[in-house]
RNA sequence: GCCCCCAUCGUCUAGUGGCCUAGGACGCCGCCCUUUCAAGGCGGUAACGCGGGUUCGAAUCCCGUUGGGGGUACCA
């Protein structure tokens, strides 16, 4: 087995957003791929279940895991495969299943069984084992399950697992249309695809049992497994796509890196060891074991996502920040007018926003008032600042001390001027600068004033402190 | 109900019988720096679910218990 080169699989079913649950095992899986010259991650999509299958779904899957560096990049990666495409050799294997006696057709309906059993919690009832049904219409193919005994899973994760064979039924493998069931196409599939190791979450653990008496079955020795713990909702529920924010795609849109995202992802359950979290994907690999992966449920938490988010965007090269910004900076998203904006402004201050920001889109408050004719209003900003005995003052008193034609319009002088006005009005600093920032920007937590004075202008910093004197004259009067 | 998994600070975890008066990270709280807010620096808060064993010694091993979670489909 380990002679062998390793080949993982990631199998997601195209049936909603991409999860980040899924991504984790993506994750894993890759890691585990990248280990060895040879290995391999499969990608197989699970489109078996036609009613629930979309094509942007899988368009989604695609995308997402490319985002996450995973895709026909780099050649250790396959597929992606479509289950689809594969039934033929799923009915083929079920029909040779039932040829040589380890599966048996049914036609019991599920109120029969029930009828029979009293309790509708109890599985099927092995009623149809010995009646030599035949294919036919409304007969599922069940597999027989072996009577005695335990199937002994060996989990990398979990450790040895006994399952009891009296508490798995004989579980359909086929549908009364012929159609394979997951359970055995899954298993089909791996088989076909050389699969060395399943990796996967721990909501398959109960299907494992089944799964192996399938490869034993099909005279095949099964593969690693490995059930990984589930991420769960700050309830310490598994997360769902239903009440949870799952979806990787959401993460990005609000500028989440996708290494950051791997980074953290990574630490779902498993970590490199050592003093240090922060860790290139790169880096993480050779060091990732399956037996070291946790195996309680970890919590999802965005506040250390976002932590680690701005630990990524501080470490960035100005220049690759600036191209990261720009998604959110174009004129579909942002709330400025598009002729507004100004390349040059922007990375004038991207310097002094980046340490800001922990997410992306973010940067868009930061920034707006450079684009917008008007500064936004935020009406709190607006009252914290605009004080009786300090707004109308200070508006004034720099308003004046702006017009003097000998002061140089730069940060420094400016800093030093408003540090004169404020002096004279008998305050710091601190407190005299509030008022002209909401002023001008909106809003009373902002980048570095002096620099956005410089780089606003002269006079639109004068029409601006104009415009708020205008609006204090009519509340107060 | 039945089957299965899990159990260290609020959270992610380190820890695999003595190095633990339990370490790190996120969060939170202070202080410093400071034109706001961040960033940065320094410091602090906080955990082995419970009960029995085993052992000279238990967070680490065993049993039980409680509590969480997952599965229980002719879904994947």
């Amino acid at each position: 087995m380990t002679d062998k080169a390793i080949r993982t699989r990631f199998a997601p079913s195209p049936t909603g957003m991409f999860h980040v649950g899924g991504a984790r095992s993506a994750l894993f899986n890759w890691a585990l791929a990248l280990q060895q010259p040879d290995g391999r991650l499969v990608l197989r999509i699970e489109d078996t279940d036609a009613a629930r299958n979309r094509p942007e779904w899988t368009e989604g899957i695609l995308r997402a895991l490319s985002a996450l560096g995973i895709d026909e990049r780099d050649p250790h990666f396959e597929g992606p495969y479509f289950q689809s495409s594969y039934a033929d050799k799923h009915r083929e294997v079920a029909e040779a299943l039932y040829r040589n006696g380890r599966a048996y057709y049914c036609d019991c309906t599920r109120e029969q069984v029930q009828e029979r059993r009293g309790n509708p919690h109890l599985g099927y009832d092995g009623y149809c084992r010995d009646r030599g049904l035949g294919p036919g219409p409304g007969r599922a193919l069940r597999f027989r399950v072996p009577d005695g005994g335990p199937t002994v899973v060996d989990d990398k994760i979990r450790g040895r697992v006994e399952f009891d064979h009296s508490a798995i039924e004989d579980f359909v493998i086929a549908r009364a249309d012929g159609s394979p069931l997951f359970v055995l196409a899954n298993v089909v599939d791996d088989i076909e695809m050389d699969i060395t190791h399943v990796v996967r979450g721990e909501e398959h653990l109960s299907n494992t049992p089944k799964q192996q008496l399938l490869w034993e079955a099909l005279d095949r020795t099964p593969p690693v497994w490995a059930h990984l713990p589930v991420i769960v909702n700050e309830k310490r529920q598994k997360l769902s796509k239903r009440r949870d924010k799952v979806a990787l795609e959401d993460y990005l849109a609000e500028g989440y890196l996708p290494e950051a995202m791997v980074n953290y992802l990574m630490l779902l359950g498993w970590g490199p060891g050592g003093d240090r979290e922060i860790m290139p994907f790169e880096e993480m690999v050779p060091l990732f074991r399956l037996e070291d992966v946790n195996s309680s449920s970890a919590f999802f938490d965005e506040k250390k996502l976002r932590a680690f988010n701005g630990e990524y965007i501080r470490a960035l090269d100005v220049t690759e920040f600036i191209e990261r910004c720009a998604p959110w900076l174009g004129s579909e998203s942002a709330p400025w007018p598009a002729e507004n904006f100004d390349a040059k402004v922007f990375e004038a201050v991207a310097p002094l926003a980046q340490s800001r920001v922990a997410v992306l889109s973010e940067i868009v408050p930061y920034v707006d008032f450079f684009f917008l004719d008007r500064p936004v209003e935020d009406e709190k900003s607006w009252a914290k600042a605009m004080k009786p005995g300090v707004g109308r003052e200070m508006l004034g008193a720099a308003l004046e001390r702006f017009a003097d034609p000998a002061l140089e319009w730069r940060a420094e002088p400016l800093k030093e001027a408003l540090e004169e006005v404020a002096a004279a009005q008998g305050l710091k600093l601190g407190k005299a600068q509030a008022p002209v920032r909401v002023a001008v920007t909106g809003r009373t937590v902002g980048l570095p004033l002096f620099e956005s004075l410089e780089l606003l202008g002269r006079s639109r910093v004068q029409e601006r402190l104009r415009a708020a004197l205008d609006r204090l004259g009519d509340a107060d009067e």
